[in-house]
DNA sequence: ATAATGTATGATAATTTTTATTAAACTTTA
DNA sequence: TAAAGTTTAATAAAAATTATCATACATTAT
């Protein structure tokens, strides 16, 4: 799927299929696909962690108002680690950029008030 | 400061000069001084939100290792929000790069091991 | 087949982080 | 200095995640 559901959201999916399942299976199950790499974790703004099925370097994201994330589809700053690594001390790994916003749902609601 | 705490860690540091200060305070306050301005609320990653005295627009790192979060002093690219803009239906707001990777004292530590 | 072993599960408890509640302490205003 | 308003510490509650564990299920060996 292409939405970032959070494990809840996943549970609710998944028990509609497999009504017996546990929550817990689903974070067990989530944590293994992560650290397998199959998934991505997501740790963007909120409360909660996301989860995302494309595992390819991308950016998010993510309505300020309603709290859902989704992919921006801009191309990848390869060089933007290199230019860190010279203004600091880290080992570089990697980066993620987070966008905010107001989503198109949330802006027709938001007209709805006018 | 330019260490970037965590709620529980402003907590440590205010009870040394006010022994019998509560949690809550500490989370009430913060959050007062965030929503008008006068510091950040990071949402990195992580389990536990951060905050920063920092309020000018800038990067951060995150050690994968302790958690630690330091700034990245590299230029802040204004054009990014466009860029985003014309390939995706948001209004964007803004946003933030998360650089992750490994902290000198870290760093320091795999040698030791070795 | 079936017994023995290994693995994943659901149910539940525990933990962690944050937010809400509230009576009392402190401040400001009248 | 009394009344009204605000902030606090203490505590409880909520939200999200992780841990525990007996049982169910699957795999392998006999």
């Amino acid at each position: 799927m292409t939405s970032h559901p959070t494990a809840n959201e996943v549970y609710d999916m998944v028990r509609k299929r497999l009504p017996r399942i546990g929550l817990g299976t689903v974070y067990r199950n989530l944590e293994l696909m992560s650290e397998s790499g199959i998934i991505l974790k997501l740790e963007v703004g909120g409360t909660q962690k996301r989860f995302d099925a494309t595992v390819e370097s991308h950016y998010h994201i993510r309505c300020s108002v309603c709290g859902k994330v989704d992919d921006i589809d801009i191309e990848v700053q390869e060089e933007i680690n290199e230019t860190a690594a010279k203004s600091s001390n880290y080992k570089i790994l990697g980066h993620h950029i987070e966008f905010s916003g107001i989503c198109d749902d949330c802006q027709a609601e938001e007209q709805k008030l006018h």
